[in-house]
DNA sequence: ACAATAGTGTCTGTGAGACAGTATCCC
DNA sequence: GGGATACTGTCTCACAGACACTATTGT
């Protein structure tokens, strides 16, 4: 951010009307075979917007309590979902004069992806009703609030985006799983089969993993568990290599 | 965007600080051999943070002029420079209640790439000091005001990740140009060598390019001259294929 | 032994890197 | 012919896809 458009710079030159700033989450879960998204049904007091329709879940930046957007972020995921530790990345933002009728607003959005145990569909005693629903296709059944479908189109496209070629959707597991599990939601994310061997060779050769001094056990062989090697995403090798 | 953090949802329930809202815009341009960072130099009047210093172009959305954040976005970069058609991609989002000694405060950070004829370092007659700054390594030399240095790297990332991958850096040319020229950006913009054959395969197997019936002239064998193939950004092939 | 899933080996095809060779212009 | 740059052909190597094979558990 620079300075004020406005010729006179005054001691007042902030004096002029803000746009409402506000957080919004795509959180992701992956469950029963499917992907599912976090929606938060919108209250029906006077003066709101697409009263009952349901919605990402979010809210106005408070700049009293919330020091950064990412901190923002992760607090209304936390009043939504009672989930603290999960993995975050800022996705964009969606900003007009015409996308909220209350006036000009941008909302920076975020994406998130959740690992189990995922919070219940049916939530505390609140009045708010919060349930996951599941993707279908690039966006999900219902018609959401705002420009909520079009966030969550983008969102998708990210998420798949970056399966292809990072170790994302391994956010989607809990830090101990084996590579089968991996691979399960790689394909749940993409919607299509891998290949086991490739997928293997893959994780390896990134050194995506590290193998741990454990088991799943099973009524089959046991499979090695695995943990994330890096905290972060972690690239698969691209092309245009460096000429030796 | 969604509800009122407020438990009484009354009709000012929007009557609350909200933070400054800004668009800045980081925009390249190859030339020389290297790639430059347009830049601005701060206003000195009372009030103004980080007077003298030199910043990214920018400024707050105006919730009367700007239709939307892309809007305000192009509306800046041609006050600063007179550009109107260059390529433009959001880039993220920068907010925190320390970024600005203002107050709290979120940029949204556009990436721009702009095709010769590049606007020169010296502009008109206004009082405001617009100039193009080399990129050095993963920044530039100056130490830029509020958290731009930051922005800047995070804009150098994304460009140089990109141009692995897609024909982004395609925009930094004009619309009609060789295949060598298309490599040489490329190399400005990677800062390090390309093979010459890979790169012509790949450029052509992408389908990124057409051929024109023109050819550029010059003291030896003439070139065929190509446009983009799409308006935007087209992707190379990448990994996991689908299995036949 | 059998079911079930884990994990490996091998073949093949694709495409990038390397590099030399050929093509076509101006002078 | 010489200089310069455009463009192509060929070899090699890395790696993903395909698919079958082996390994190791519980029942």
């Amino acid at each position: 951010m620079t300075k004020a458009t406005r010729p006179t710079a005054s001691a007042s030159a902030l004096d002029f009307p803000r746009p409402l700033a506000s957080v919004d989450i795509v959180a992701f879960a992956a469950r029963e075979e499917r992907l599912w998204v976090l929606l938060v049904r919108r209250g029906r007091s006077p003066g709101e917007p697409f009263p009952g329709r349901w919605a990402l879940p979010g809210g106005f930046v408070d700049v009293v309590r919330d020091a950064d957007l990412e901190a923002c972020a992760r607090r209304k995921l936390q009043e939504k979902t009672g989930v603290t530790g999960a993995y975050l990345e800022p996705l964009g933002s969606w900003g007009s004069a015409r996308r909220d009728p209350r006036g000009w607003s941008a909302t920076h959005v975020y994406f998130a992806l959740l690992s189990p145990p995922i919070p219940g569909i049916a939530e505390g005693g609140n009045a708010e009703e919060v349930a996951w629903q599941a993707v279908e296709g690039a966006a999900v059944r219902t018609h959401l609030a705002f420009d909520h479908d079009e966030i969550v189109t983008a969102a998708l496209q990210r998420l798949r985006g970056k399966t292809e070629y990072t170790s994302l959707p391994a956010h989607l597991l809990p830090s101990e799983f084996t590579l089968s599990e991996l691979q399960h939601v790689y394909e749940i994310v993409l919607a299509r089969p891998l290949e086991k061997s490739a997928f293997r060779t893959r994780v390896l050769a990134a050194k995506l993993v590290v193998p741990l001094a454990k088991y799943r056990e099973a009524a089959n062989r046991p499979a090695q568990l695995y943990r994330l090697r890096e905290r972060g995403v972690v690239y698969f090798p691209r092309t245009f290599q460096l000429p030796r």
